[in-house]
DNA sequence: AACGTCTCCGTTACCGCTCACGTGAGCGAT
DNA sequence: ATCGCTCACGTGAGCGGTAACGGAGACGTT
């Protein structure tokens, strides 16, 4: 097998990337302006600015009085180019309206403020396309990028990029890039097992449609095959119904299910979102929850406990997932090589509500 | 009254900010070290790099794979010092976690996208020593600031700070800054002719417990006792419970209202989220909805569909918020004075579900 | 043969800022 | 008077790139 494609340096500026430049923009103020507006050397006035010693207190004064009448504000890239002390990571996810995300953002966020570190963040949608874009953008414009990469092809170019680089979710695939593991093994298994204590046998799975056109591991699905078949369960095409990843796509996939198999007694969905509009679809339908037919979600959403009946659910940190993922960083921006970076994993837990 | 507070460029780099820089850290390479090693000057290595003109395909191969070799990544400070297109919009939110913010954020992402500019996050907490902190961040390190700011203090600061910026809701405030006006009165006033026209008099609110201790002014709460004021309904203290921002927060205020005043029949929340925690709270304790008690939320989170009964609720367009604030932040950008930026209003809009 | 014209590459000059020094004034100590 | 020290400030270099221009060599033209 061939290394991973390694990322073409001269694709950053083809195409895409031409940022609208306001036009009208005034001319920047610089602390040469500044300086001799005031008639002292540019050195005072970045003393002053930065309120460092050796300046005159009343000098000080006049000169942030005199930038301040100016509009004087430092640039922030002359700054970085010598103080080399700013880091940027960029956060890459695939929906901030799915409460899954911003609840990663809320650990990210915590921790790059710990250390005092910018967060940039891109969505992608899960999109082929974006994903690829977003990564030349990062290797522009950050110093480490911590994303959830869906495509295969983008986690390659991720890794060819010469950009440190974190996986949120490394999940299945051959380590190409140092992260964070959510074990969605142990968690769909202990899933699975727990319905199928409940005395459930026609469970049904309500998977994410995206793997349906791409090469990336499921492992949730996977895992639901190896455990029926393991129980002597059969499963045919009808109990996997791919669905949306969104409340409608549990929906309307419910309905299909439902279709081809109304004696269906669990749902084991993809996740929280699609398992919530999955029961609601069911309810709206006559069925009773969980007497007729059970639902279980993964991701542990707070929302979940706010629907009829509320879900049981394979709960996720995902906020210590977001933080991890930052301390990862930091190792690797500290000098650690990819391969040290010790692999972080996320253990889901099953939190049982209602709706089983 | 005194000009509002200017920012004292001093106290950027006082106190709180030192970020933590990694050790180890391997010294950067730059295009001189690419430009040696390939035998070539720097100006030829920036050519391969761009993806420009006038190289020798051969060389510009050459020149990619050492750099490739070599880990070499362009520093976007010393780019970004001659390149002058890279516009980076600093977006200050309250709280990730309430889905109010990631909708807002969704707008602004895809706004900004559009234009080719990065987004920098800052989560507040909506607290005082956090909002004046990160004003000193965007300072420094973004080109505008769109931020939604509670405390008046922090947005003087903001409107002193010499750096372009819009807020997200200037509502009720003095318009020291241009940004999008939500009309909370308008939608406040809506909601309670709507209760009211349902016969309903009992009627209480859920207000945002930070209110209590601030100086901002909260329309939601002024309306509410106009318009009971005007339909000539008393309301005493007992009538308004002040309500953590959070589900949690809204079943405690929903189970104090209860104690003070058993006989209400319709609950006006803050926002969604503490009318949601109300709702369940009381049906937890008995009560029918909306039969006993009806709820009205506002903000019209998409969790309002989910929960049982649906929340009736005032919608606020919030994706919208978002991309008007970015199309007013490239105005400021592109050279217009603070003064002629057009307000902006969001009109909330009532949607009627089963909640009332 | 002399001249334009490409092609490819190097040189110079910045971009705006900070760091490490250097410098002169003022002042007390020797 | 000389030295040494502190204080307040200026000077030069350089951070890592890119834009603008210049120039050598290869080639075709007249």
């Amino acid at each position: 097998m061939p290394p991973p494609a390694v990322r073409d340096i001269t694709k950053g500026r083809r195409g895409g990337y031409s940022p609208i430049v306001p036009t009208n923009r005034k001319p920047r103020v610089t602390i040469d302006h500044v300086a001799r507006a005031t008639g002292v050397s540019r050195q005072t006035v970045s003393r002053a600015i930065n309120n460092k010693t050796e300046i005159d207190p009343e000098t000080r004064q006049r000169i942030l009085d005199a930038a301040r009448a100016m509009g004087y504000r430092p640039s922030r890239f002359a700054r970085g180019l010598v103080r080399q002390d700013v880091i940027t990571i960029g956060l890459v996810i695939a929906d901030v309206l799915n409460p899954f995300f911003p609840e990663v953002t809320a650990g990210v966020l915590q921790a790059a403020e710990r250390r005092g570190w910018q967060v940039v963040v891109y969505n992608t949608g899960s999109e082929y396309r974006k994903e690829l874009e977003v990564i030349d953008m990062l290797f522009d414009q950050v110093d480490v990028g911590v994303a959830f990469l869906f495509h295969n092809d983008a986690i390659a170019k991720a890794a060819g990029a010469n950009l440190p680089f974190i996986l949120l979710d490394t999940g299945g695939r051959a380590p190409a890039l140092p992260g964070v593991r959510i074990d969605f093994e142990s968690g769909t298994r202990q899933g699975l097992e727990y319905l199928i204590s409940r005395g459930h046998r026609r469970i049904a799975m309500l998977d994410d449609e995206m793997y349906l056109s791409s090469e990336a591991p499921n492992t949730r699905r996977e895992l639901y095959l190896k455990v029926m078949d393991e129980r002597g369960i059969t499963v045919d095409a009808g109990w996997i119904q791919p669905a949306h990843n969104s409340v409608e796509g549990g929906a309307a996939a419910m309905e299909r299910l439902l279709a081809a198999h109304r004696d269906v007694t669990a749902v084991f969905a993809y996740n929280d979102m699609i398992a919530i509009g999955a029961q609601l679809r069911a309810r709206k339908l006559g069925l009773r929850v969980p007497e007729d037919c059970a639902f279980l979600g993964f991701d542990g959403l707070s929302v979940g406990e706010l629907v009829e009946p509320p879900l049981t659910t394979l709960h996720i940190d995902k906020r210590r997932l977001g933080e991890v993922a930052v301390e990862q960083a930091a190792l690797l921006l500290g000098g650690t090589d990819e391969g040290e970076i010790p692999e972080a994993v996320i253990e889901p837990q099953l939190i049982v509500r209602a709706s089983t």
